[in-house]
RNA sequence: CGGGGCGUGGCGCAGUCUGGUAGCGCACCUGUUUUGGGUACAGGGGGUCGUAGGUUCGAAUCCUGCCGCCCCGACCA
């Protein structure tokens, strides 16, 4: 893309109403504009964002062998009736009526709404086990929005359905979720640690929330400081395995990590006094086992291998896809502004030509621009013919992750200079091997591909 | 929903106490100049002062209602 191109609408100055770094990066970089409390439109830069981190939602769904679809963002309040949430859910689900005068709700979640096309087309044990997920806007009338996209009203989730024949299966399904979170968290440079949570509205029995250490975090958490010390990394994973998902359940959540709601004080002072950890953190995911609470009510059964129908074991899972870009950017910025990694970024790298005009720039500029652009990596070229000290600016508050700034002294000696954003640092080095090094990179942080 | 605060050009703000018909910086447009880390100068466009009513010769300013937004708290991906 070229900057000339684009709409990129970057403010010198923070509006306001912004009070947490993410939420003035957000709005400094011209990725949102907020249009009521809690709900935002998402100008280029954000929304491309946001389809980065849903692509890499989808990349690890699939992965794990979940099936997309989408549901309306409109629900007919007649399933709500059935499972008994619509008069339980409280002033947090927005409700209106159609012209008819029947009533409809903004979907805050949707067990009720996969729980009917289940029931409505699985009839067999054999079709089993199968898990459903859509990534689909989500309304939640909160008491009080806050913090930009990490408490929006409206805001763009990943939930996911599994549907299995017993309880063993379902669970299953829930360390094969685990970890596949943690995978997909991983991919976006976050560590989010899963910790022993409520299960608040949904209900059920076993449920983990993932948090993202972070100063502005809304949760108090606290843990032993050993688990940060856990990764997936780059190991093989089956995720038919019962053994192996159930091992690395037990290996991410042994160690002791609790919210607030399920804090154990007595149980905290068994872990060593200098692992002992308070902190805040930003909730970007939980998952839910919660048995037959929906089969049973709404008749989502299945007829067994004994032809006696049985109501299906489910849980559900969700991931904040929205939420993420605020977390990103809280787990990862400067003074000058956000540092994306390069597993999600908005574009792999940023060409600033210092003289635009000047032939030899131009031409080199260009050279860049097509050859990387050839190559599927997506750069961002500066060609404004404003100074540079503007665009170098503009480059550190969106945050790309390597900068190729190109100019006629460098040239002159044949190099470009190639600049981390999150180091700072900077090497001269020919166009050739500047492209060379952004392949090497990008090699081993491939972009998601998505649906 | 309880407590607090704020609505003045796209953004950040002054002006409100003490009424006299709107100003500054940034951004934007034009021209010249400049260009290696947010150039300089000159000219210019853009504002029903959130909104409705009231007081007054006269309201951004005083009074009342309403709307919107932000912060703290209690609830939540």
């Amino acid at each position: 893309m070229r900057l000339t191109q684009y709409f990129l609408p970057v403010l010198k100055e923070t509006p306001a109403e912004a009070q947490i770094v993410s939420h003035r990066f957000m709005l400094r970089a011209g990725m949102i504009k907020q249009q009521s409390a809690g709900i935002y439109s998402w100008l280029p830069l954000g929304f491309k964002m946001l389809r980065k981190i849903e692509n890499i939602v989808h990349d690890e769904q699939i992965r794990a062998g979940h099936i997309p679809i989408q549901m309306p963002i409109l629900q007919g309040a007649d399933l709500w009736r059935e499972s008994g949430r619509y008069d339980d859910y409280g002033e947090e689900m927005l409700r209106m009526q159609d012209r008819h005068g029947h009533d409809l709700l903004f979907t805050p979640t949707a067990e009720e709404m996969v729980t009917d096309i289940f029931r409505s087309h699985v009839k067999s044990y054999k079709d089993l086990p199968k898990t459903l997920y859509q990534i689909q806007w989500k309304f939640r009338d909160e008491r009080r929005p806050r913090f930009g996209v990490m408490r929006g009203r409206e805001f763009y989730m990943k939930d996911g359905y599994n549907f299995d024949l017993t309880k063993e299966d379902a669970l299953h399904a829930y360390n094969r979720h685990l970890v596949s979170y943690l995978r997909t968290y991983e991919r976006m440079g976050l560590q989010a640690i899963p910790m022993r949570a409520d299960s608040g509205p949904i209900g059920g029995d076993d449920t983990h929330e993932f948090l993202v250490l972070a100063e502005t975090g809304e949760s108090e958490v606290f843990y032993d400081s050993a688990v940060t010390d856990i990764s997936l990394g780059q190991r093989d994973i089956d995720y038919r395995s019962h053994e192996q998902c159930r091992a690395i359940l037990d290996e991410f959540t042994t160690l002791y990590a609790r919210t607030d709601e399920t804090h154990d004080a007595a149980l905290f002072e068994t872990v060593p006094t200098e692992r002992r950890r308070s902190a805040r953190g930003i909730e970007v995911g939980q998952i839910f086992y919660f048995g037959t609470k929906y089969s049973e009510p709404m008749g989502a059964t299945v007829q067994g291998p004994d032809g006696k129908p049985t109501p299906v074991h489910m849980g559900s899972h969700g991931i904040g896809v929205s939420r993420l870009l605020g977390a990103i950017i809280e787990a990862s910025h400067d003074d000058k502004g956000i540092i994306w990694p390069e597993g999600v970024t908005p574009f792999t790298c940023g060409i600033v030509n210092l003289k635009q005009g000047d032939t030899d720039a131009d031409a080199a500029c260009e050279a860049l621009y097509g050859e990387l652009s050839a190559a599927g990596l997506e750069p961002l070229y500066d060609d404004r013919t404003e100074r540079a000290g503007g665009k170098f600016a503009t480059m550190d508050l969106i945050g790309l992750p390597w900068r190729i700034t190109v100019g006629p002294r460098g040239l002159k000696n044949g190099v470009v200079e190639l600049t981390s954003r999150r180091t700072g640092e900077s090497e001269d080095m020919s166009p050739a091997a500047a492209i060379a090094r952004i392949k090497d990179i990008y090699a081993a942080h491939p972009q998601p591909k998505g649906l």
